[in-house]
RNA sequence: GCGGGUGUGGCGAAAUUGGCAGACGCGCCAGGUUUAGGUCCUGGUGUCGAAAGACGUGCAGGUUCGAUUCCUGUCACCCGCACCA
């Protein structure tokens, strides 16, 4: 597709440079320094012709009024916010929420607002067909960027931040969004701040009772911890060596307890970055093992940090996807992410102990002709032997005298590795082998066992029983270490055939791994015979009969990991605890909010770039008074020293719960006012979530898990909290570069006969996402100041499906805002400024193009089709400008009117007022189409023959079968191509269709 | 490699979901208004063809009276994940 070639492109203009001097120049490269040229009027044009001025004007005064009387602001129905709801009690509720935007220096673009449009163009019909709509939008303000900022320039972030959420308020603001300005929070706000580390508490102050029965009646739930430490305390639940709880120390049974926290912290393996003192994600490492700011190393290695235990709900999360209208893809891409695997788990017994592995192939578990282990497992060094065992093949040692200098020279090598670089597909398998071996449970057979990079920690137990015959990678290992390949499944002879090979078990012949289905082979020991049964019946055979020998058992397998919740960092949500000897305490949420303490120095402190073993220092471990606190806990210990906490949380803390507090922005001392919550929440929850596909995963796997928690303590009353999501397609645009691969700026670029032209120099066109990096920003603010927001807010919403991506072109908003000039002058002269409807009837055929476009609009609102009622629109208006030229009947006026209003709200509200209504008509009721009028008296049919359209009849509605045959024969253009033709079969759909099929 | 998505005029797209392909808009062309350019208004505009007509929804097949729509294969592009056992 892509077919953009050849044509024009934004922002510049085809055709020939002309002069700059002359005005209002469209077609040349003026247009690249001042934007868009403002619709102005030139001196003597109509006065009050609807232009970007007049637009302006309308806009701000509108803005204004909504401002000062409230207009949307949205009842509770209780607390400080309750005022007016008895107004609207009988009303359907309906909460429609934007993914909120992270306030980046660089402003908004014009691809931001195209979902926070569409909520409003939704919120607002909804609003005028009768529902009390809770709509508004926040600030996911703490974030790296900030940070980084500071670093670089001194400045605190929370002034940085403040300056940009200033900025997005005011840009929001001019595209007169029907937010309520009273709910419209920010994650920084200390309030925010509180609430979430109120949640915080609530989720470490939990345990996962997989016993327990959850409010959706099924297994597993978050109790409150005190459950937990009241079971061991009754002797309920027995302590792991089954002392009596009252006996085990402090220390023993805090860190009992502290194990089975919803938080926790826990040895993970991580990418540090002793240059930068950080840890980095994945994608901020290079291809060759090495910090993309800075290109300092990175090393793979353990470290301490706070994990949520989110793989608990796992199941839930999965199943729970079931309960949502969400699009597929993304239920898709969310079950994919947890990953639920349906295998075994299967012990090898080994010098060591018994090395657990997980596996989905237990039938094939016979051939396990060798192990596995991921370089970092942690049985790793007590499996490397002193020396290598007599007739240790060459291979195996990669050139090394002793195991032990082979397997830290390949843990090294692993450790500098990127996981980019280590997961790039090659063909040859690295590893080497640790001089151990282990015991394959079934067939008593030694197995040798190796390290190697392909055999990734983070799954399954780290370590794998490889079956060379039955899985492709432990296949090219075998044959590159000469290791021995077992058939355990017959493949057909088919696949052999595909394969160019003989038919044998013999797997030495065999091309590569068979990985499908057939008959059990070699699978028979004394107590246990697997051989000729299918797949199915072998793995719950070899389930049975490792449960019953004690190796193993039948195990679900998640890819899902828990959740990595610190962040070494400054400008984030601290963490409410603190540590003492023993270890962290939740500080009581009296105490709460933990405020982010001041200082200057942002920037964690950087280590030797080389010293893979340095810890991190967080900023907030520098302000040793802060860190150093004097508390009475409440715990009856009194006064006590202790340290606190200096991790920061992610930024997906404050994005996880925050429709709840729009619900309740002024509440504190509680997470939500029931009432409220139960209210907006409803049965299913949000009502409707627009946002960006790019949050699939994360973001709204998060969000899912913190509610289920909530849900599981009472807190919250739905099992999910989004019950509609809606991914909107991105904006994009042109962009280019010069000779070097450099961007240059897009609005210098001129085009000339297809080639692009920068200062002279020819650039490359690429096509990408809107913003600062590749020097393509188009701002909103140009465009209200070219055109008036309406006209923005209606050009965006026509540019095609709401989900679809699609490029920016600042030429074509100009559609859009005649559009807007026609409807103006249906109410308004332009010369005059006077309102000049009439008190004539419609005609039934204006009437009937009415109520048409009244149904379309209607009902292509509830699927967010917000494009195509624009085109009906236009169509309505097109047909009362050329029917009536000098002002149009009230009767269809004031519908237009309305059924623009979601759209262009400024205007609206301005021609409506014009119209006599004193009211604002942002609650006046959208217009209703009359049934009578969308059926026509007459109707189009088309008459084929062999397919091909001949003619088309205009026949009465309603007209039966063998009459519309009858008319269609005697139609003078189908006679004659049914001239010297057999007519062997007549399709005859009444209403809709005459197909003749002739030989 | 796996998973998901998208391919329709010069461009953004529409097609009531199997029934007139290209609504509506941008751009372009012509005309009008205007001192002039722009704005604004009117008309035209899928391709080939003088016309009749033929062709046309990435490509190749199939099902059907009839396919942008359903099926099979294939190509291109985009997104996500990736040695996941």
């Amino acid at each position: 597709m892509e077919g953009v070639g050849g044509g024009r492109v934004y922002p510049f203009l085809v055709g020939e440079v002309k002069t700059a001097s002359r005005r209002g120049l469209v077609a040349c490269s003026a247009m690249s320094d001042a934007g868009p040229q403002p619709s102005t009027p030139a001196p003597g044009g109509p006065s009050f012709r609807y232009n970007a001025t007049l637009a302006g004007e309308i806009e701000a005064r509108w803005q204004d009024r909504w401002d000062v009387e409230g207009t949307f602001y949205t009842p509770n129905p209780t607390g400080p916010l309750s005022e007016g709801f008895d107004a609207v009690a009988g009303a359907k509720k309906l909460f429609v929420m934007d993914m909120f935007p992270y306030p980046s220096g660089a402003g908004l673009h014009v691809g931001h607002p195209l979902g926070f449009i569409a909520t409003d163009v939704f919120a607002r019909f909804k609003r005028m067909t009768g529902h009390n709509v809770l709509h508004t939008m926040g600030f996911d303000a703490y974030g790296l960027p900030a940070e980084q900022h500071a670093v670089a320039t001194g400045q605190h972030p929370r002034i940085n931040t403040e300056n940009n959420v200033a900025t997005y308020r005011r840009q929001l603001r001019r595209l007169g969004l029907g937010h309520d300005p009273r709910r419209a929070v920010s994650t920084t706000d200390g309030d925010f701040l509180e609430f979430t580390q109120r949640i915080f508490l609530r989720i470490f102050n939990a345990w996962f009772d997989p016993e327990a029965t959850n409010p959706l009646g099924g297994p597993g739930a978050a109790r409150h911890i005190d459950r937990l430490i009241a079971s061991f305390a009754e002797g309920t639940r027995p302590t792991p060596d089954g002392r009596p709880w009252s006996s085990l120390t402090e220390r023993e049974q805090r860190t009992l307890v502290d194990s089975h926290r919803l938080v926790y912290l826990a040895e993970v393996p991580v990418n540090w970055c002793p240059g930068l003192g950080t840890i980095v994600a994945n994608e901020e490492v290079t291809a060759d093992g090495r910090s993309d700011r800075g290109n300092f190393p990175v090393f793979k290695r353990n470290m301490t940090q706070w994990l949520m235990r989110i793989t608990a709900y796992a199941e839930r999360l999965i199943d729970d996807l079931d309960l949502v209208d969400w699009p597929e893809p993304v239920r898709l891409m969310q079950r994919n992410w947890i990953g639920r695997s349906l295998g075994a788990r299967v012990s090898f017994a080994s010098t060591a102990g018994d090395i657990d592995v997980f596996t989905t192939r237990p039938d094939t578990l016979f051939g396990a002709t060798f192990m596995v282990l991921a370089p970092e497992h942690g049985m790793v060094s007590a499996l490397t032997t002193d020396s290598w065992p007599t007739g240790t093949d060459p291979r195996w040692t990669n050139g090394h005298d002793t195991p032990a200098s082979a397997i830290g020279a390949y843990q090294s090598a692993a450790a500098s590795k990127s996981d980019v670089d280590r997961q790039v597909e090659t063909k040859t398998k690295t590893g080497v082998f640790t001089g151990s071996f282990a015991v394959n449970p079934v067939n008593g057979r030694d197995v040798p066992i190796f390290i190697a990079d392909y055999v990734l920690t983070g799954y399954g137990t780290g370590a794998i029983m490889a079956v060379p015959s039955g899985d492709q990678r432990d296949f090219e290992f075998a044959r590159q270490f000469g290791l021995p390949i077992q058939a355990t499944i017959r493949p057909p002879d088919a696949w052999f055939a595909e394969h160019q090979s003989e038919p044998s078990l013999d797997c030495a012949t065999w091309p590569m791994a068979y990985v499908g289905d057939g008959p059990a082979v070699n699978g028979t020991n004394d107590s246990l015979s697997l051989d000729g049964r299918g797949k199915a019946e072998a793995i719950a055979a070899m389930n049975a009969w490792l449960e019953a020998n004690g190796r193993g058992h039948g195990s679900v397998q998640t890819k899902l990991r828990d959740w990595l919740f610190s962040r070494q960092r400054y400008w984030g949500e601290p963490f409410p605890i603190v540590h003492d000897e023993i270890g962290p305490i939740a500080l009581p949420e009296s105490m709460l909010p933990v405020d982010l303490p001041d200082t200057d120095q942002f920037a964690p402190r950087s280590f030797d770039p080389e010293d893979a073993q340095s810890e991190p220092e967080r900023p907030l471990d520098r302000l040793v008074d802060w860190k150093n606190a004097t508390l009475d806990l409440g715990n009856g210990k009194g006064m006590c020293t202790y340290l606190r906490e200096t991790n920061v949380m992610p930024q997906w803390a404050g994005s996880c719960t925050y429709y709840l507090r729009y619900i309740d922005p002024t509440l504190v001392e509680a997470i939500t006012t029931p009432e409220n919550e139960r209210y907006w929440m409803g049965e299913r929850g949000v009502d409707l979530y627009v946002g960006g596909v790019e949050h699939a995963v994360l973001h709204l796997l998060y969000s899912r898990f913190w509610h289920k928690v909530l849900f599981d303590l009472g807190i919250v009353g739905t099992p999910e909290p989004f019950a509609r999501l809606f991914n909107q397609g991105y904006i994009q645009a042109y962009a280019y570069t010069d000779p070097r691969g450099m961007y240059v700026e897009a609005s210098e670029v001129e085009e000339r006969n297809g080639e692009f032209f920068h200062h002279g120099e020819r650039v490359n066109r690429e096509y990408g996402k809107i913003g600062k990096s590749l020097k393509n920003m188009v701002s909103p603010d140009e465009i209200c100041e070219a055109y008036g927001a309406d006209t923005l807010r209606l050009h965006e919403m026509s540019m095609g499906p709401l989900e679809q991506s699609k490029p920016w072109d600042t030429r074509a908003v100009s559609g859009a805002h005649r559009l807007l000039q026609r409807i103006w002058r249906v109410v308004v002269d332009e010369d005059s400024g006077t309102t000049r409807v009439t008190d004539s009837s419609p005609t039934n055929e204006d009437l009937v193009v009415l109520h048409r476009t009244i149904h379309a609009v209607t009902a292509a609102m509830d699927d967010l089709r917000v494009n195509t009622p624009i085109a009906r629109i236009t169509e309505l208006t097109n047909h009362l400008t050329s029917t009536y030229p000098n002002g149009a009947p009230r009767g269809l006026a004031e519908p237009l009117v309305l059924l623009v209003a979601p759209y262009a709200p400024h205007l609206a509200e301005e021609l409506w007022s014009r119209l006599g209504n004193r009211q604002s008509l942002i609650r006046s009721p959208f217009p209703v189409a009359n049934p009578a009028y969308l059926v026509a008296d007459t109707v189009d049919v088309p008459v084929q023959v062999n397919g091909k359209v001949r003619s088309v009849l205009t026949v009465a509605t309603g007209l039966d079968g063998p009459s519309l045959e009858a008319l269609a024969r005697a139609d003078e253009k189908v006679a004659s191509h049914l001239m010297d033709k057999t007519v062997r079969k007549a399709v005859v759909i009444p209403g809709k269709l005459v197909n003749f099929v002739v030989s």
